[in-house]
DNA sequence: ATAAACCTTGCACTATGGTGCAAGGTCAAG
DNA sequence: CTTGACCTTGCACCATAGTGCAAGGTTTAT
């Protein structure tokens, strides 16, 4: 299998590839006699696995270092539970401060319904947005 | 005033003013003989617009975008409420994103509590995270 | 024989919002 | 007259996850 079906087959770009590799995301490639890449079912599969673990959340760094405990001879479950856990605390607090912003946004277009323009030509760019503490 | 003190007033790095001047976010300041730039309050203000719009989750294009309106002399208010209620539409989709990564990490840690970390040690990386389609 | 389709490498670039540094000019105090 | 604190410009760099391109080598098909 070379690059190009690898990509097709995992739905990747052959250049993501090099880039995983590069990142040691992927091993080091075999190589055929003339240079090019050779890959069997398990990059396929590991492919996958990244394509899982950013679905959940997981940033290229996160799913580096879970591979390399793994290949350090390691079960890597804790360290993953753990990487998962942060992650929800991510969500969460990111969910908080979405939510704050959405009240906020919410609270700048009621707002704004009510203004009239003619009231904005003053020195200012916008009134629609308050500058709290000039 | 000059850039080290507009940076204290507005709270801001020296280098981040002279970097919203490039952007067009800042207009070109005036300069005294040696070629210090120099600046008044209005300047502060608009550091002041500035700072509100981020918080309102408006980019500096989107930011640059209503300054631009208000130089050519008219009237951004529509422009902005339309800017606004695009982000409130991003914030409600970002948050619909969240809610189904966050349920997606729940059931992740949940079910990484039931399973053999010896069951691990197959051909996969992690059997936490599951591939659906490999 | 030659063109199309693949592969190789390395480097640059995308968006976002700045930050840091180097080399040099200016200004006030000691 | 030198030191320190400012200021100027331009360029490079941070994270993130790739993408694009150029210049060259290889393979496959016509």
């Amino acid at each position: 299998m070379r690059i190009g079906d690898l990509a097709l087959v995992a739905g990747v770009n052959a250049q993501t590839i090099r880039f995983y590799e590069r990142r040691g995301l992927l091993p080091s490639a075999a190589r055929e006699a003339n240079g090019y890449r050779q890959y069997d079912e398990a990059t396929a599969s590991r492919l996958g696995f990244i394509r899982a673990s950013q679905a959940a959340g997981l940033s290229l760094t996160d799913i580096s270092s879970i591979i390399s405990l793994r290949e350090a001879g390691a079960v890597p479950c804790e360290h993953v539970a753990a990487l998962l856990a942060g992650k929800l605390e991510d969500v969460r607090a990111r969910q908080r401060e979405l939510a704050l912003l959405e009240s906020e946004l919410q609270h700048l277009i009621e707002a704004s319904q009510n203004l009239d323009p003619a009231d904005c030509s003053a020195g200012t760019v916008c009134q629609i947005i308050p500058q709290h503490q000039p």
